[in-house]
DNA sequence: TGAATATACTTCAATAGTGAAGTATATTAT
DNA sequence: ATAATATACTTCACTATTGAAGTATATTCA
């Protein structure tokens, strides 16, 4: 019995590397950016979209939930790459404001066509509903995950 | 509608990365072993079943889909922690004999407990129906994968 | 107000992976 | 038999991550 979901968390860990390599081979040749470049930045996105502010590394960092040092190593090289800058917060002199530059959105925009590719493998594995029922089932385990560190 | 399938796939690497470092704060505490650690092992534990002969490097890197230097790296890691013997191959003098030890085993045998603690959060997520739905769906991704290397 | 504590980030050593270029052995075709 | 090619593995430089220990700034409470 415990072999059945020790199957499920195998299953789970493989297909994600596996789409996660085809995902970087198909981004290598057309952009400049990497998969986990481009998950960060799509979080600085969305977060300077409401704010107006740039999002510190701590908000990204939650929302990968990575560590912060590995929040600090990524922004470093996307800075390094021209994408983000970083300039210190007004209200908290601890924290960073990070804010995608117009080369970031541009680059960011760059990767939506190599990701169609893998969004087309996707579409042909799965039907819609099936791509509902998975998106629904993985946002459920994630939120499990992060309950554990509270409780 | 790109959009909502980006999000099954961000929603992938989610999930995925949030269980792994869950299942690897786990096996911290209880093991000797991390989870990419005891994935390779247990390919090391199958392959011995079925041929009696140790797996190869190439076996093993083509069972996790990785790519053959990272299971060299691993390989060597696992040597140094006395979990896996490497000889060479009367067959082949190109590859190698990986074989798991008797503390490999052991090792491998350690990691139940705390995985059936991961377990324990997915049971708790998904209704026993989801969770073979969800492993079914996973496995065909994998195939798919797979089948792009070659069409 | 000042001391204790919490928070945001950094640094370091380590694991874990990629991809390109190389070595050594096998296999295939002429 | 030998030349061309394929295969199994290695090495190297790099990205990406963890966790522990540290620094600097904020916050809270006595």
């Amino acid at each position: 019995m415990s072999a059945h979901k020790l199957r499920v968390f195998h299953a789970l860990q493989l297909a994600s590397h596996k789409l996660h390599k085809l995902a970087d081979q198909e981004l290598g040749t057309a952009t400049e950016l990497t998969v986990a470049q481009a998950a960060a930045l799509s979080v600085l996105r969305s977060e300077s979209d409401v704010g107006h502010k740039g999002a510190t590394q701590k908000q990204v960092a939650l929302t990968l939930g990575q560590n912060e040092s590995a929040v600090t190593a990524m922004v470093t090289r996307l800075v390094s790459l021209g994408f983000v800058t970083r300039s210190r917060s007004a209200r908290d002199a601890r924290s960073w404001e990070l804010v995608l530059t117009g080369e970031g959105l541009a680059a960011l925009h760059a990767t939506r066509a190599p990701f169609s590719k893998v969004n087309r493998l996707i579409d042909s594995t799965l039907s819609r509903e099936e791509v509902r029922q998975l998106a629904d089932m993985l946002a459920r385990l994630s939120a499990a995950c992060d309950g554990v560190e509270r409780g």
